[in-house]
DNA sequence: CGCTTAATTGAACATACTCAAAATTTGTGG
DNA sequence: CCACAAATTTTGAGTATGTTCAATTAAGCG
């Protein structure tokens, strides 16, 4: 078992991930902000929080990778997006004091700060930069889940997993060879971006393997036409 | 050809619609948002502002009924969402400076007003209550797409369709009858929010009005028994 | 009325799912 | 580092759900 990495974490005035929303607010506000912040790990595969849960705040992520997924009624997931480095978690249930509509797992090994309700609300009472931010996020979110709410109610399979690649690759890039995926996930989890199953996403993949559009090596996924991936998730024009 | 009904435009500080998210801001605020205010009139089946092209403000519903929607590549709908009276719309592609996202169209005679980008953004910076008024209706739109695009990747035709019906009894009511939904959609409409064909939703509210749960006069949609149509959308537990 | 749009029905068909079984990979403890 | 258990990947065959296409009837509108 992987031992925890102690990492001195900073407060948010200091945080290096300062180019995301926090870039609206000044340092002593930040400063504020810290005051009843608490880090915490979450080594790969855990839950940050559960869908159905109630919040007690929000969460910003560290260091790491999360999925946001929700459960449907045969227990089938389906992932909503992904959050990275700088991003929030968890704000929108807080502001609203709703119980969480998603679940969040940690992608890999996570450092993640939460920050009590009250010091957010703060914030976004003080500072009307930081609102229009968190509007900025919000809508972003909500442009790409409606655009994905039209891609699943009407595009076949095979397009939306070409676009789901197309999607990792833009959102997480390459590594350093330059065509390998560096999100690496299981092939359900692929389906449960894109909306189908395990079976079919494989199938899938092997036809765009057998069409030279990718390489499979286990999970890590080269994309070797780019092009052909492009046209085959119908996205030029 | 109707005749536009000639309607007195009162300032936003003394509009009726007033329950809605402009309550937050001061009437001095809400006149300096009036000032280059304009009111236009929408025959029922007019488009307010088309999917692509560019925002120059935002509206605001004073009177009727729209529909959001976003169009797939086969010319095939998918409806997003609907807004009535107080709502706005076309406000987040306004903010970010982006083409709109998603075409509205008049589901009844509209008026609707229209106030420059400016003075919405002038109302955001000076008042944080407003700010945090536009994050609830975000976070709100955000939570229904997200709960839609599960149900669209998950649930069978039948459920889908079933819990149309119902969010249509939530969201507009019945008529004075107690059990006629006031929302007059087409067949097709019908089937633009669940996400299936023309034919599928014929078929699937006829399976309906066999099983006893709505009675179909045109356009009409009687709903007969409640509790078997919530049974039918899965929605219970 | 006549014309356009919407609703309906039927039959054939396709896409993608389900279920089952085997092969492979991964994780973990000894 | 190996071996076992668990999870994941893969393949096949059968099937269901929902789509497509075509044709007909009915409704709405000027």
């Amino acid at each position: 078992m992987m031992k925890r990495q102690p990492v001195d974490i900073p407060s948010c005035a200091n945080c290096e991930n300062n180019n995301s929303i926090f870039c609206s607010l000044p340092n002593d506000e930040l400063d504020k902000l810290s005051v009843n912040k608490d880090n915490n790990f979450f080594k790969k595969g855990q839950v940050i929080f559960y869908e159905g849960n109630h919040p007690h705040g929000m969460y910003c992520i560290y260091q790491g990778k999360v999925k946001i997924s929700k459960l449907g009624d045969e227990g089938k997931e389906q992932i909503v997006r992904f959050a990275g480095e700088g991003e929030l978690l968890g704000y929108r249930s807080s502001l609203s004091n709703e119980s969480y509509k998603a679940t969040a797992t940690a992608m890999e090994d996570c450092y993640i700060c939460h920050i009590p309700k009250d010091k957010f609300s703060e914030a976004l009472n003080s500072n009307s930069n930081f609102s229009l931010g968190i509007i900025r996020l919000l809508s972003e979110d909500l442009k790409k889940a409606e655009q994905n709410l039209l891609n699943i109610s009407q595009k076949p399979v095979r397009e939306r997993i070409a676009e789901t690649l197309l999607n990792l690759k833009k959102r997480f890039g390459y590594e350093e060879d330059g065509k390998t995926l560096s999100m690496t996930l299981t092939r359900r989890e692929i389906g449960d971006i894109a909306g189908t199953t395990t079976e079919t996403t494989i199938r899938t993949l092997s036809d765009f393997v057998k069409e030279g559009s990718i390489h499979l090596d286990g999970k890590k996924i080269q994309i070797l036409d780019l092009n052909k991936l492009i046209r085959t998730a119908s996205l030029f024009e």
